[in-house]
DNA sequence: TTGTGTGAATCGATTCACAGCC
DNA sequence: GGCTGTGAATCGATTCACACAA
């Protein structure tokens, strides 16, 4: 029996749940019940052989022969990623990125919230933003609510004493969209999105090209 | 004898130079005009080990008991990034994200220069944003300018059409805000950026950490 | 003596290929 | 007969450890 194998799911099959997750969602929209390896790999962009192995370690949920139940399947990533609870979010910053953020719906579809807004400008503090005052962290700290998830959206300068007041308050997973790196206590989780080191990427293979690299392979790395 | 080993920089390496030009830039300005790999790997986040290797690969430009000259080091990660040049890039879709980015400064910073601005909502088209008239993807496929990147910030369900819509006016770079799988001919290179994605990861170790797994090891994936 | 550059060793992730089950 | 689940094989990326250059 495949006791599901709790504890160390690899991170790279980590990083693919949320494709599967949204690739199922589509499929049960066009009134799937049902999918193969191989049709819902295509869905997500990866290899049969690759969504079978990342799935084997969620434990058994497909049939043989058959394929896997979209709604159980969902449930079951969902469960495994920890969506079937909502996690209080913060955004610091409120500049065009937070704002931007903030004002985002699809923030609330699956687990998240945001609870709080944050940033230190007086211009800004006491603002309301999306049906939220703009309070400082400290404020947010001292009298509620809590949140789990803190998302950095300030300018680089600002942005490693603010992860320090995150810290501080006991959040310990961080999605930071300012170009620099944070220097975080062992056991907090740090993502970095950084517009910057996406388009150099880009500029690198789009230079390749010009110097006539032959790299014609497939596609990428989406 | 070193032979930079032009072609065939792992992708994993070419990922990491952007954070490399990025700490180099940080200790330029702090004066400093030599570093060890110990230190700038420090800067970087990364081992010094793999900082050697990852520079091995664009040739020798360090020296043996001294470490790595800041300002040359720097000009020959921008060189292999191909920063030399500026690249032209469009924003599709001028929603508050796709707003945030025509107005975010450090795009230009370092080889990007937004050249136009699309969509194709009537209420948006003729807007004049940051100095742009928002114009017709097909119009400025028609009458120029030229772009080598372009940024969809559009909704899931017309990222597909937009991105067909960029490969036929020659764009082969794409880096994809929508929460969806883009479909693109060989050769076209998409990179997705998603901040549900990165959400749910961050919600998968929250949940390791609640549901009492030891996970306590160091850091992260910035 | 110091710290780079790099083969060799290790580690992890992907792919193959097929046994097992429906 | 068809498709999952998974060991075995492969591939790539990271780390080790040290020869070698300054």
């Amino acid at each position: 029996m495949p006791e599901p194998n709790r504890r160390g799911i690899p991170e790279a099959t980590v990083g693919r749940l949320p494709g599967y997750l949204r690739a199922l969602g589509e499929l049960g929209e066009k009134g799937l019940t049902s999918v193969s390896s191989e049709e819902l790999a295509a869905a997500a962009g990866v290899r049969s052989a690759q969504l079978r192995k990342d799935l084997s370690y969620l434990g058994s949920y497909g049939v043989r022969g058959v394929g896997y139940d979209v709604v159980q399947l969902s449930a079951q990533i969902a469960r495994e990623l920890g969506l079937t609870q909502e996690w209080p979010v913060v955004i610091v910053g409120l500049g065009n990125l937070g704002r931007a953020l903030a004002a985002y719906r699809g923030f609330a579809t699956r687990g998240f919230r945001i609870v709080a807004l944050a940033d230190t400008d007086p211009a800004v503090l006491g603002q309301e933003i999306e049906g939220l005052v703009v309070r400082t962290l400290q404020d947010i700290a001292a009298t509620g609510p809590r949140v789990s998830i803190g998302v950095i959206t300030t300018p680089a300068a600002a942005a490693q004493e603010v992860a320090d007041a995150l810290v501080e308050m006991g959040v310990r997973s961080i999605l930071n969209f300012a170009p620099c790196l944070l220097s975080v206590p062992e056991g907090v989780h740090v993502r970095k999105v950084d517009l910057a080191t996406e388009l150099q990427i880009l500029a690198y293979h789009e230079q390749q090209r010009a110097l006539g690299v032959t790299g014609g392979e497939a596609v990428v790395a989406q």
